[in-house]
DNA sequence: ATGGTTGTAACACAA
């Protein structure tokens, strides 16, 4: 089963690119991330019609996440345990063949100094709650996303010069090792060692074309699924494309 | 370079 999360930056905008990756890379199943729209606006029609079910959470304009599975895709549930239907859409989750599945798109943060970037901290404290709450770490269960958090020295592009900086920040790696705590690995770590494998590069400053990325997308398995994980990929190609996603697809694959 | 670019939206904000 390969299971994929992309950060889409508009599903309204990046329509052809996500068809068209669908179409090549044929993942079973793909969680997104700001796809900024209302429920009523996104494709589905169209993803059904290409063989996927979808379940989704999406607002005006910003944030907004789905799941499409090409398997049948039950106890759909969305936002976190305590959101109460009143949160903002960040976060996803279904059980498809047998794994959970979350699609989570983690807050930015802003700044280190701004008051988001406590919410984004204690966001994640609650999504370690939520977990707690409907699961085990021996459930087979991933969380897929974008954290906003590049984890080590080696996901940056300048460890020295990101230091304490927002998506490097020593606060933001321990509220980070403490969701992990709850059982979860990194599978890209159990295929890829080296530095510079990066999964977003800022619009601005030709991030991309200096490749100034960072590692903030990725996928975290219990120990009973991260031990079927026989490859995940980074496809750095939607990227490269015309009117790319500012973030490029991950692709994990399962026994 | 406390800049830069993109998306949504509306003359700014989020990323």
């Amino acid at each position: 089963m390969k299971i994929a999360t992309w950060n889409v930056n508009s599903i309204r905008a990046r329509h052809d690119s996500v068809f068209a990756w669908i179409s090549r890379a044929e993942p079973d199943v793909l969680c997104m991330q700001e796809t900024k729209v209302v429920d009523d606006d996104f494709p589905t029609d169209e993803l059904l019609r290409l063989g996927y079910t979808v379940a989704m959470s999406g607002q005006k304009s910003y944030n907004g996440v789905a799941i499409a599975s090409r398997l049948p895709m039950t106890d759909v549930a969305i936002g976190l345990h305590d959101d109460a239907g009143a949160g903002e859409s960040r976060l996803i989750r279904a059980t498809v063949g047998g794994v959970r599945v979350y699609s989570a798109y983690v807050p930015n943060g802003k700044s280190p100094t701004n008051p988001s970037f406590k919410d984004k901290l204690r966001w994640l404290g609650r999504l370690k709650q939520t977990l707690q709450k409907e699961a085990t770490p021996e459930t087979p269960l991933c969380v897929c996303g974008d954290y906003n958090i590049a984890p080590e020295a080696r996901d940056v592009f300048d460890p020295v010069a990101m230091a304490g900086q927002l998506h490097f920040h020593p606060d933001e790696h321990r509220a980070l090792a403490d969701l992990m705590a709850f059982g979860l690995t990194d599978v890209f770590r159990k295929h890829h060692q080296e530095a510079g494998l990066f999964s977003w590069w800022d619009y601005r400053a030709g991030a991309f074309r200096r490749d100034a990325g960072l590692r903030i997308d990725y996928v975290l398995a219990t120990a009973p699924l991260a031990a079927r994980c026989t490859a995940v990929e980074i496809d750095v190609a939607p990227r490269e494309a015309e009117k790319p996603s500012d973030h490029a697809p991950v692709i994990a694959t399962f026994d």
